[in-house]
DNA sequence: TATGAATGAGACTTCATTCAT
DNA sequence: TATGAATGAAGTCTCATTCAT
């Protein structure tokens, strides 16, 4: 019983700090603000966790192993590679994109946090093994190296998760689903593939 | 006289500030490791800069502006849209990837401290209309909307500095090199340009 | 059955915080540090002791209290002089220097915790009623008044007890055994008696 | 001026953080103690010390370095082993039973925060290096090696300083001067001087 | 203009003790 | 009697900014 207290309350603290995190960043966002939305006593922020940075690091660590196991799942359920494709389309990226709380957290300080650029480079390389089948028999890889396409990964990986940063921060004209869009329509254009 | 000390002194407190921001953040680094970093005495930095916010503010600001001036000039002594091109690609790219520590700051704090967004929808304006008339030539947009357009320079823009200034504070594989080639390689295959 | 066990928890209590005083001093010392090293709940040590104070209180009162008692029974199996300053030499003293943690929070912590003063005044005052005779037939005090001789004692005392202490927790060249050398040698010159 | 005022300040701060150490305890005196005796704000406190244990620090080294010089620059206007006895106990113990505060602080906390050991070994060898040549010609050291020598040193000097110390915070009977008292009358018995 | 000591609000964190279970 | 999560007061320390010189 006390255990399942103590879930909701961590889950509790994690919610709200991602979200003020996000919204006003890991450095300008006090312990006791936290605890404030939480409406904890600051003391039991640190019976959760043993201190403000370890706090982050759970946020993005659990955030992303989230969404890793939601997706190692799907792509098992998923055979051709044009169901992997649109899976990450359809399903991996929207739940994604709509995360604009991780995202920003990720983006903002995850590189000094949690290692961030081993995930992107193990998601990479994921999305590699995936689209090197598929854009063997399309269209071809039209002069892109090996590195070539690794480097295409990680700017739109990373440029897809930017551009969702800023616009859900500020006023940026182009919203989530332009960029979804952008992104099935160049999967058509690139791989010949009906998403 | 004074006002060249003067402005000696401003533009040693940007260099060393910028450095500092880039590398440790902005909220990890005090006044006083700027001054320190300038050897200066703390109260000097207010001489010329009413906050820290207004220093943050000037980096990004007066990095911006020059990165301007030098495209506007630049692109006035070209005429045909491919000389355009190759001069985003072949001096105007490769000098912004190169400040990597204006990039750390324009992604980290340029959100909060400048409106990013804006600056960002200009360039994006401003690259749009340059390939808009190529992609018009070229082999076409490919099913692309104008919209899409958009999103795409957004993403490409914004994944290209992300990378970069990962990869400048981590240990990422991807160097600004790769990500450069991958740009080019890009062009040749969607205008049909020989860059 | 549940009272010896009891028993038992309280003894180890006292024994694992004892040295945890000893080593890293009262304040630097948590309850919960007590109880990790009891591997017992935290809860636990306040079924035993009323409060932290009241642990250290518990040490330094059981610690003399157990060695005073231990001296009494000792000395009352003894008859002349000479056999009681023997035992403080050869069981009293090695037993009390061998204990440096007692010794430890003693000098420490027990002037704040618990009246030192007054044991050491207790304790001072039976020396002296056992040197006293010997002295007036030995060498004779030698000039010694009787409040010189107080002093001696109580400086003797506190002299063994605080250069063992140190010798303790640092690198002090000088061991409990040198000490003890050098006290029989002083009772052998002074007394004029073969310990 | 500034360095003057400076100066005065530090003085002030290392004088009532000495009284307050001594009387209550490092650990139970808090930074915000300190700078109430002072009627200075807390932050004042870390523009002249860096940390609190900067400031015990301090007031050791500074404590005994003091009395150091002025130890050896008494000592090198003696001559005879006599004369630098008679000032021993003439005005450097004198001086130094005075400051039981400075007492207090190097029993109490001078083992964690300075190497107390180390001085006091250096203290028993210069001691001894005084006392070595005069107990030679006197009546001998009766029985005593070396190393008693050096043990009866450093047990009489923490003997004394101990003595000091527990008179100064509780109600013991015995006082500085019957201690030093005593500590005459022993060296005109060992070393059979007049003194 | 130049200086750097001074300020005090506020940040993070610890911990003795309690109490519902 | 046993438990350990909960509490919140209090502690140490940082730092942007000011201002007397």
């Amino acid at each position: 019983m006390a255990r399942a207290l103590s879930g909701e309350k961590r889950r509790l603290i994690i919610q709200q700090s991602k979200e003020l995190f996000a919204q006003r960043g890991f450095a300008a966002t006090s312990v006791a603000d936290v605890a404030r939305a939480c409406q904890l006593p600051v003391g039991s922020i640190y019976t959760y966790f043993t201190s403000k940075d370890d706090l982050v690091r759970a946020i993005v660590q659990e955030g992303w192993e989230d969404l890793n196991i939601r997706l190692t799942e799907a792509l098992e359920e998923t055979s051709t590679p044009t169901e992997k494709i649109r899976l990450l389309l359809d399903r991996f990226l929207p739940e994604l994109l709509a995360d604009s709380d991780l995202i920003t957290i990720l983006l903002s300080e995850a590189v000094e946090h949690t290692r961030l650029e081993e995930k992107l480079e193990r998601l990479v390389s994921l999305f590699d093994s995936i689209l090197a089948p598929v854009a063997a028999t399309g269209p071809g890889l039209a002069g892109f190296t090996r590195r070539n396409l690794e480097s295409a990964l990680l700017v739109y990986f990373l440029g897809v998760l930017d551009a969702v940063r800023i616009s859900s921060v500020s006023s940026l004209k182009t919203t989530p689903d332009d960029i979804l869009d952008f992104l099935r329509q160049t999967v058509r254009n690139t791989l010949d593939l009906d998403v």
